[in-house]
DNA sequence: CGAAAATCTTAATCTAGTTTATTTTTTAGC
DNA sequence: GCTAAAAAATAAACTAGATTAAGATTTTCG
C-alpha cells in the first residue's frame, strides 16, 4: 500500500490535483512488487495495464525470430510503462515488460484510465503531455540510430542515463543501443 | 480558402463536433499552399505551427553533421506534420519540413491549439489519441530498425505505403529506411 | 559459503551495408 | 519539346559491426 502513497506523492510534482481529484486517482491505483526476472506484460497475453515504477528498473523488450533480444525501453523510478500497442489496441501484446531489478509501484488499467480522463481533464492532459514527450524522445532515437556510431550512441546513453550504468548489465545496454554485447565490450575497451 | 473546408470534412471523419465547435476549430485554422521544395520549418526557426496535410507530401528531416539526409517522417493527405520537439518546447527546430510534391493544407499554432484544447476537450483528447497512435507507431519503428534487415524493412514500407513508392523518388525512400540510395538500388536489383 | 548461471572480454573471421566513381535514365521547368 | 539538373543503376573497394568460440570474472541464490 505504500507503493500507493509514493506514487500519488511523485506523480503530484507534475499534477496539481485537489484532494477529490486525489482521491478518484488513488482509487484506481493498484500496488505491485517484483522480483528480478518477474513478468509484467508477456507476449500473447493483452496488457491491461501501465506501471508507475517507485523503486528498481523495468524494461520493455522483444524477441525477435532469431532469438535476439532489443529492448525498447528501461523504466526506473517516476517512469510509465507498458505495451502501449497492446495497451490502447487490447490486441495481444508483442513485448516482454518485466523487472531489471526487484521493483515496485503502482498499475491502472486502460479502462481506469480513460475512466479517469473523462472524470479529471487535468489527467488527460497529464498524459497528453506525457505522450508528446515520449514521442518526442522516440523520434530522437529514430534519428540517432540512424545518423551516430554506435560509439556515439553508447557515449550519449551514458550522459542520459548515468544511474544505469553499473546498475544493469551491459549485455542489457548493448540491446537497448542495438548493437551486441561483444561490440559494447570492444567499444569499452577502447575508452 | 478551400483548404479549411477540406481539411475540416477530413478532421470530422474522426473528431465529432457540434457546429460551435466546429467554429471555434475553423478560426485556428490558417490555410498553406506550397509548390515542390517550399519550406514550413527551418533549422533554427522555432516550429510555431503544426501542419495538417490535405493535398500533396511534406517530409520532416535532419541533415547530419556529415551532410546526411535521415528522414523522420512522411505526410501525404490527412497526416500532421512539424518538429514536434520545437513546436511543443519553443526551442529552435533541428529539423526541416518541406514539400515533397507541392502540397496545401491548414497551420495550427501551438498556442491557438493549446487554446482548443481548452475550450474543447473533444480536440485535446483528438490529439491525445493521435499521439498514443504515433508513439506506437515510433516505437515500431525502432524495433524494427533493430531487427529487420533493409530488406525487410524496404518490404514493410512497400505494404505500409503503396501510394508512396511510385510517387516520391527512390532516394527519399533510402533515407527513410536508413540506408544509402545506392544500397536501395541493389536490394531492387534482386527483386 | 560454494556451485551454477550469467556476464564480460578478447580475438579471428565474416557480412550487410557504405563509399566512391562512372554511366544511363528521368524529371522539371522554361 | 528541349535541355540542364536530378535521380537511378551498376560495380568495385572498403568498414562498422556481427558472428563464433573460448576463457576469465562476477553474480545469484540455495
Amino acid at each position: 500500500m505504500d507503493q500507493i502513497i509514493q506514487a500519488i506523492v511523485q506523480l503530484r510534482k507534475h499534477l496539481l490535483l485537489d484532494n477529490h481529484e486525489c482521491t478518484l486517482l488513488e482509487e484506481k491505483l493498484r500496488p505491485f512488487q517484483l522480483d528480478r526476472k518477474g513478468i509484467l506484460i508477456q507476449p500473447g497475453q493483452q496488457a491491461r495495464d501501465v506501471a508507475f515504477i517507485t523503486a528498481g528498473c523495468m524494461q520493455a523488450y522483444s524477441i525477435d525470430e532469431q532469438g535476439t533480444t532489443h529492448i525498447l525501453q528501461f523504466a526506473p523510478p517516476e517512469w510509465w510503462i507498458t505495451d502501449m500497442h497492446s495497451f490502447i489496441s487490447k490486441q495481444p501484446a508483442h513485448l516482454l515488460v518485466d523487472a531489471l531489478l526487484p521493483s515496485a509501484g503502482v498499475l491502472l488499467s486502460r479502462e481506469d484510465q480513460l475512466d479517469l480522463f473523462d472524470r479529471v481533464p487535468k489527467i488527460e492532459r497529464h498524459f497528453r503531455i506525457l505522450t508528446e514527450n515520449a514521442l518526442v524522445g522516440s523520434r530522437q532515437r529514430i534519428l540517432d540510430g540512424m545518423s551516430l556510431t554506435a560509439r556515439d550512441r553508447y557515449d550519449k546513453f551514458c550522459r542520459t542515463y548515468p544511474s544505469l550504468i553499473n546498475a544493469i548489465p551491459q549485455k542489457r545496454i548493448a540491446q537497448f543501443l542495438g548493437i551486441t554485447p561483444e561490440f559494447l565490450s570492444k567499444i569499452r575497451a577502447q575508452f
